[in-house]
This record gives C-alpha cells, sequence and structure tokens, in this order.
DNA sequence: CATGCGTGGAT
DNA sequence: TATCCAAGCAT
C-alpha cells in the first residue's frame, strides 16, 4: 500500500485491511470485486491484485530473505530490502523517494547511484531502524522543497548543503505532456437502482455511463474535475433515462454501491450538487 | 530504460 | 486549463 502513496493516506485502509482480510489465506480467498473494493481511492490498483498473488505464494511458507522476496509479484528491490531488513535484520539497504534525495543531496550529485552509496553507509548491525531512520529524515527533515537544514543531524557532512544547492536536487524526471479531456456522466436510476457500465478508465471498476445510443440526457446535476495519471478530466453530471441500456451496463441496487468496486469518477459524479 | 499506472494533500 | 509528489513496480 506504502508504494508511491503517503503513509497519512494509507492508514486507515490498511486498518480496514487487515480486519477484512486478516491472514495471507484469507486474502488469497476474497473475490476480485471485493478486493477493489476495499483498495478503492488508493489508486494503483495492480497493487492489489499483486498483493493477492503473493498472498497465496507466502500462505504456507513466508519468504525470509532478500532474494526470496524479490521473486513475489508486487515486491521491487525497494519492498524486499523494506522487508527484508526491518522483518529479518538482513543488511539490504531499502532505496525509496525519500533515501534517493538524501543521497543526492549528502552527494550533492543528481546522477549518483542511490542504491549503492546507501549500501555503503548502512549500518548492518541495524539495517531495518537505519532504513527507516534514512527514510523518515528524508520525509521530516530532508523535504523535497526547502528542506529544514538547520535541524538536520547529517547537514555537516551534506555535499549540497555546502553548495548551497539543495534545493535543486534530486533532479527531476520530465513529467508527460498533460491531456486534458471532458466527458459526460449520466445518473439513470430506475425503480431505486442505478446504472453502470465496467469502468473505461480505470479497469476493475464500475463506472457511470456516458451518453449511449437509447438514453435521453436530462437535467444537468453539476460537475467536477478528476485527474488520471497525465489526463485532467472536466466531468459534467447529467440525469439521464434509457430506454435501452448499454450490452454490458448492469442495474445495482443504491445500497449495495458499497460493497461493489466503484470507480472515484463516479463516487464524485454521485456526490454532485449543482 | 522510459513509460504508464490513481489519487489526494500540501503548497 | 497549477504543480508537485508520495515508504515503486512491471513491462
Amino acid at each position: 500500500m506504502l508504494q508511491q502513496t503517503r503513509v497519512a493516506a494509507v492508514i486507515p485502509y490498511y486498518q480496514r485491511f487487515l480486519e477484512r482480510f486478516p491472514t495471507p489465506a484469507a486474502l488469497a480467498a476474497a473475490e476480485e470485486p471485493e478486493l477493489l473494493a476495499m483498495w478503492a481511492g488508493l489508486g494503483y490498483y495492480s497493487r492489489a491484485r499483486n498483493l493477492q498473488k503473493a498472498a497465496a505464494l507466502v500462505a504456507e511458507t513466508f519468504p525470509s530473505d532478500y532474494a526470496a522476496l524479490l521473486e513475489l509479484p508486487g515486491v521491487g528491490t525497494y519492498t524486499a530490502a523494506a522487508v527484508a531488513s526491518i522483518a529479518f535484520d538482513q543488511p539490504h539497504a531499502a532505496v525509496d523517494g525519500n533515501v534517493r534525495r538524501v543521497v543526492a543531496r549528502l552527494t550533492n550529485d543528481g546522477l549518483v547511484d542511490a542504491g549503492r552509496v546507501a549500501d555503503e553507509l548502512l549500518d548492518s548491525k541495524q539495517p531495518g531502524r537505519w532504513n527507516q531512520a534514512v527514510m523518515e529524515l528524508g520525509a521530516t527533515v530532508c523535504l523535497p522543497r526547502e528542506p529544514l537544514c538547520e535541524a538536520c543531524p547529517v547537514a555537516k557532512w551534506c555535499a549540497a548543503r555546502l553548495a548551497g544547492t539543495q534545493n535543486e536536487l534530486p533532479l527531476k524526471r520530465k513529467k508527460p505532456e498533460a491531456e486534458y479531456l471532458e466527458k459526460t456522466l449520466l445518473i439513470i436510476r430506475s425503480k431505486g437502482r442505478l446504472l453502470l457500465v465496467p469502468g473505461v478508465r480505470v479497469a476493475g471498476f464500475w463506472d457511470l455511463p456516458e451518453p449511449f445510443k437509447g438514453v435521453r440526457v436530462g437535467a444537468k446535476l453539476g460537475e467536477f474535475k478528476h485527474t488520471i495519471t497525465h489526463r485532467h478530466y472536466r466531468f459534467l453530471v447529467f440525469e439521464g433515462v434509457a430506454s435501452r441500456i448499454p450490452a454490458d451496463g448492469c442495474w445495482f441496487e443504491e445500497e449495495d454501491l458499497g460493497k461493489l468496486p466503484l470507480s472515484t469518477t463516479a463516487k464524485k459524479a454521485l456526490r454532485v450538487r449543482v
């Protein structure tokens, strides 16, 4: 869950998730719609699918070293090192965005191999604590913008601090060209049910339909903005009345929506008010 | 190795 | 059409 996601955003999800899936076996046995419903809002949904695959693999025997952890779907070098060091006291530097930033500044080198440097600096006697300490340093002191160098315990060894280049590091990769799109979403109700279709923007989730053959578009209910990676959407929300529904459309009781993987866009649309 | 993947919060 | 970026990973 923590991959590319802030700790504060994860915590409530983590708690609910572990209540519902207290063991690897429980997670492995879940149906994908419920899994996605539990994950909805966290983003990067392949993480959820990978975690479930991994749960099945670890249910019998949990891998206890870096190489075996790395084999698990969804576990890359960072996660394998984090678990190996924190849970099993093995000397692997966990290099996340925080550590890359700290190392780039410490060396004043935007092209530095952060993994190599972190492995050299690692306290192999307590690698878990070292990893968490460096990540925490990055999260609380060596901030992306305007780092708190005055409060930094390693400022006197920091080459960027000496050179005054801390605000220019680490180098950021250029982002893809933004795309701006406008879409219409339809709220179509009948007999206490809501019409949904398989999501076209986020796979595995149900979403509100866009205008289709056989629908009459009614009053505008509101609008909202939502961004998915580099695509910036403006969604216009209208009422609709369907004389016939799309082949892949499905009616759902309103009170069952909580158990469905419902897209963030659909959730936002159902909240809009003019 | 560059790219795509989701979302929400901070600034 | 704000912009950045988060305890990354797979392809």
